[in-house]
DNA sequence: TTAAATACTGACTGAGTACTCAGTTAGTAT
DNA sequence: ATACTAACTGAGTACTCAGTCAGTATTTAA
């Protein structure tokens, strides 16, 4: 790997677990193990490498997520959705560090002042929403899931599941116990009750 | 007001929309209109200023909630939920920039290393879940909603609750949209369907 | 009218910060 | 053999910060 891209790998890991501010540039130089010059030879400053790794995250979920869609077929909607469940879940515990970061403060602070910044978030966001609302909508073709707003259903559902790596990440519950309880609570939202030929 | 309650209003101020770590003792004095030291004779250092905050907190929080309950009636169970819902939002605006210390990382953090930080973080999370779990137990006896574990689905509730107030901090998507849609939902999850009769 | 206790002040300190820059090195083209 | 380049180095710079301290004002008690 060059050492551009483990300074990238450390500097992720620092800023999730301690935030932007209380992590410095020598701290992140010494664990990569290069000089405090390589990482401003890289990287102009410390906001420029904080957007790589957004950069990097937005990539990266995307192509993720889509190669889920690609490489999975779903009997239903409504299954569908529990699908994705899992896979979000184990998509934040697969990249752990970058979902955390998502969490602080800091990436939307700086996307207060900067427009790049505000663009990534929106890009992951959007990426996290999107397939939970394509399994709502797949539902509504196939009449497993009724009529609701699509777009805001799945923005619910991502705060229930989103919610529960936030438990987690804040090591106040134990949210395991609640993963069940999220699954079955999406599908009585979601589930369709008429028969699908009525409609 | 005290000198010494003026400087915890405006460092809760602080700390809410700057951070722990980009709040300094420094800028809180000259806001306070008090010289720096002022703060070191009241609090002892930055952490114990914090953690003077997070308890008033617990104590104004647990006072709220109680009066709540104590001046509310309510048909039902499930009725009282949509209320709590809409007290819930309504101190996430009154108390706005303590919730929002709620939402960064700095309390969590201090938590595993600092006992005390913890059992006020845990003191108020268990009394903003409590109102949720209290109003799901009852809808039990009086049959308007089914038979879920409690104290389980009072977490979800309160996940997708909160997961609006963050949309709004964020900044990301303007969240009073969603208010009607997580009624709703709530309602579809916990409504009982079977007469109260049968049970 | 003291004396003691409490409340407050702001200049100061030393540790830590992001970032710079003159210079080295390893590799490649001429 | 010479010239050139990108990657890399780490000591140095200017600055910020939490916390200290010696001293002053204010309140309380005898």
């Amino acid at each position: 790997m060059s050492k551009k891209d483990a300074i990238l790998l450390v500097a992720t890991h620092l800023l999730a677990i301690k935030g932007y501010k209380d992590t410095s540039m020598a701290e992140v130089a010494k664990i990569t193990g290069v000089a405090q010059g390589t990482i401003f030879y890289h990287y102009n400053n410390k906001e420029e490498l904080f957007l790589a790794i957004l950069k990097s995250f937005q990539e990266d979920i995307v192509e993720e997520f889509s190669r889920f869609r690609r490489e999975h077929n779903f009997p239903s909607g409504l299954e569908m959705i529990e699908d994705v469940i899992a896979f979000y879940l184990h998509m934040a515990s697969q990249m752990e560090d970058r979902f955390m970061l998502l969490h602080r403060h800091d990436a939307y602070e700086l996307a207060r002042v900067n427009p790049t910044c505000h663009a990534y978030l929106e890009a992951i966001y959007n990426c996290l929403i999107d397939i939970f609302e394509r399994a709502i909508s797949t539902g509504q073709e196939d009449g497993s899931i009724r009529n609701v707003p699509a777009r805001r259903m799945a923005m619910i559902v991502f705060t229930m599941v989103d919610g529960l790596v936030r438990f987690h990440t804040h090591n106040l519950y134990d949210a395991g116990v609640l993963y069940e309880d999220v699954v079955q609570s999406c599908r009585t939202i979601l589930q369709n009750h008429v028969a699908p030929s009525r409609s």
